[in-house]
Order: C-alpha cells, then sequence, then structure tokens
DNA sequence: TAAGAAAAGTTACTTTTTGTAACTTGCTGA
DNA sequence: TCAGCAAGTTACAAAAAGTAACTTTTCTTA
C-alpha cells in the first residue's frame, strides 16, 4: 500500500479511531469504567471484534483493564489519562451530529 | 444486528466518519476544492474506494461534487457547510496525535 | 451429586469490505 | 492512427467483521 503525502501522525490516530466501533468504545468509556459485557451490551459490536478492539487500546496506551479475581471474575476497562485526552474529539464529533444529522 | 444504546445520532456519525479513509479524505477538503486524482494521490486509498467514500459523502451532503467540462474533464470535490462543520472535531483529533502519538 | 449460571473470552465458519490491477469513455495532439 | 489524460468502473483476491456455539473457573441450587 502507497504512504499517505498527509500528517503521518493524523493517518495513525485514523487507523485506531477509524476502526468500527473503536471511537463508540471510547465514548461508553468516558462515563466511567466498564466491564466486557456492558460494552458488549450497550452497543451493536460482537464479542470478538469487541475483544480485539480492547486489545488494540490497551496496547496503544488508550485504554486500562482490571481484573478483580472475584467470583465469577470481574473485568474492568476505562480510560488512561491519553484515552481521556480525546474527550474533546469526540465530544466535537457528537456536537456535529447533534447539529446536523437526522 | 442489535441496536445500540448510545445516542443514534452519535451512532449514525461514526457510521459516516468511521470508515476507512472517510476522515482523511475530509481533512485533504478542509485545505480547500480537491479533483479525483488529486486525493487519489495524496492517500493510500484506492480508487474504487475513494469513488464510494465521495459518493456516501455527497449523499450526506458533506461533500460537493463540480464537473467543469474541460478536455480532459475535470471534476472537483469540495466540502459543503456540513462538511466544514467537521472542522473542530478534525483539528482535535490532530491535536491530539500530535500530542500523544509516537 | 450433578446440573446450572455467570463472566470474559475464544473458535470455526460465513458474509462484507477493501485492495489490486486492468479496462472504459471521450476527446486531443503528434 | 496511436498514445495520453481524467475520472471512474469491473472482476477477482485478500482482509476484516458478523454469528453462534463453545471454553474455563467457581459458586449455587435442585
Amino acid at each position: 500500500m502507497k504512504e499517505t503525502k498527509l500528517c503521518p501522525r493524523l493517518s495513525k490516530a485514523m487507523e485506531l479511531l477509524g476502526k468500527r466501533w473503536t471511537t463508540l468504545i471510547l465514548y461508553q468509556l468516558l462515563e466511567g469504567p466498564h466491564r466486557f459485557n456492558e460494552i458488549e451490551s450497550a452497543l451493536p459490536v460482537s464479542g470478538r471484534i469487541l475483544s480485539e478492539r480492547l486489545k488494540e487500546l490497551e496496547r496503544e496506551g488508550i485504554v486500562e483493564r482490571k481484573v478483580y479475581s472475584e467470583v465469577p471474575v470481574r473485568v474492568e476497562y476505562s480510560l488512561t489519562e491519553k484515552g481521556v485526552a480525546l474527550e474533546g474529539a469526540i465530544r466535537e464529533i457528537e456536537q456535529w451530529s447533534q447539529a446536523w444529522l437526522k
């Protein structure tokens, strides 16, 4: 695949945020930590893809995964500082959608 | 596919902006009108998908397509008012990427 | 003493999206 | 008459996403 002539960091950002469900997952996490099943039932995303996305976001340091050894086990996902820093962008998209869609 | 419990307008927005290449195409158009081939060579996007994305964006009233009957024909794509309204969101993503990536 | 149940995934398989590269159409200039 | 350009489109291959059933561990209930 060719290289972009555009800003490589924006490209990288869009490689993450532009993947299906990623931004909606982050939007959900803006409200606080959530468990795997909570996110899965709040969004029309399959467990397979949710698992994949959360791993990517964790790998990028945007999301943090915490395991609580209860029974049954509880796993919570939350935003790191880097993740919280995306709030401005997500809110802008939200506002645009309110102003311009439907 | 299930319904989202999240804001349906944000979901709709992400259905558009979350498609591969869409935001980078819009970013390019923030700099002014561009021809099909200009966008195609600025981004690592295939003509097939570029064509598809531009049609979606046109259908949504975000991008405008103008044909100039020159020889060979010239076609220019530019942002509508609705498209320009996305600038804030795109700039926020750009800033985040500058601040937090690599 | 099984037989669920619940949470967080994973697996195997199907359907959709993307990517690639070649082709089309209309006109021009050599 | 042939080559070339712009803006796509087509046919086919590869990658990503959707679906549903299954796994694992530890209680709870019948």
